[in-house]
DNA sequence: ACCCAGGCGGGCG
DNA sequence: CGCCCGCATGGG
């Protein structure tokens, strides 16, 4: 990983080696980045909640290696949030060692080469899974976007463009049941506003401590509307517990026909698998599997 | 028309 | 406990 700040342009450069845009945006897991992503241009603005991060990244991949060039004033800050945030430390090569068990990770590890599972903002990733829930990405895509841009800040960046931030916990707390039906919430609507008072008032999701993955998950699963599988993607896709294995519908039928025999199985066998079969890297095993099951149901 | 989507809480046995 | 149901909404 090389990078460089320049000064003049507030603009910061970053060449990394197995990063791929595409594979890490359409897998469907950045959900927060995904407000205002251009697929064509290769573009994110985003802006968080705390106000503290705000990013025009333009990333251009040749092979696998990727350039990532952001804007913000200060580089060394700039640089610490993108290399959290695009777990820009992992050893892929390390990690595709320990997870690749056998030929159906094999197979997902060649198509999606250099995919990645980014660390968003603990309260952004609660808001936005707890919308992901009997719901489809698309739509998710859709109302996570509404949000932003009805209860977001406008906050204008070093280039002059300006991005909504992503609304914070207080913000979403103003807005009323018909509203947030209005954006497309539907019967979610009051999951939001309890965990919004909830993580204002009860629980600061920021103070949790993000390493012990049995504790923290048991504490988010007390916000209203939080269960286990959401709980699972809070504590992977928010606080980088890689061992954290989300299973959805799509990774319950992957995993029943590949590792069960084709037969229903309970979620707790399944993550009982998962933990001695991927160990600490589940989570990418997950990733990878997820998005292959997605794909070539597509192609289809 | 019917089925499905990055599930959850509640109720019942 | 485990199982089953309803739930908003839009696309295939």
């Amino acid at each position: 990983m090389e990078k460089g700040f320049d000064s003049s342009s507030n603009c910061i450069t970053i060449k990394i080696k197995d990063f791929s845009m595409l594979h890490t945006f359409e897998s469907a897991q950045p959900l927060t980045f995904y407000a205002d992503y251009n697929k064509d241009k290769n573009t994110i603005k985003y802006a968080s909640a705390s106000g503290k991060l705000a990013m025009l990244v333009d990333l251009k991949e040749d092979g696998n290696t990727a350039t990532m060039s952001a804007y913000g004033s200060d580089g060394e800050a700039l640089y610490s949030e993108l290399k959290t945030r695009f777990r820009l430390k992992d050893n892929m090569q390390k990690i595709y060692k320990s997870i690749d068990k056998d030929e159906n990770i094999s197979k997902a590890i060649s198509r999606y080469r250099g995919m990645r599972l980014t660390i968003n903002d603990p309260w952004e990733t609660t808001l936005c899974f707890i919308i992901s829930q009997f719901n489809n990405v698309k739509r998710i895509r859709l109302i996570v976007k509404n949000i932003v841009d009805r209860f977001g800040s406008a906050l204008e960046c070093s280039d002059g463009s300006v991005i909504n931030t992503f609304p914070t916990s207080r913000q979403i707390m103003q807005a009323t049941d018909a509203e947030l039906r209005r954006l497309g919430t539907g019967f979610r609507s009051k999951y939001i506003t309890s965990a919004a008072e909830f993580c204002t008032n009860n629980m600061d999701l920021y103070k949790l401590s993000p390493n012990n993955y049995e504790k923290l998950k048991s504490r988010l699963m007390e916000i209203d509307g939080v269960g286990e599988k959401v709980a699972d993607c809070i504590a992977l896709m928010g606080y980088g517990n890689l061992n954290a294995f989300p299973t959805d519908v799509w990774i319950k039928r992957t995993m029943e026909k590949l590792y069960f025999d084709g037969k229903k199985t309970r979620l707790f066998d399944i993550h009982e698998f998962a933990k001695d079969y991927w160990g600490k890297y589940a989570g990418y095993a997950q990733q990878y599997l997820f998005h292959d099951a997605r794909t070539s149901k597509a192609k289809r």
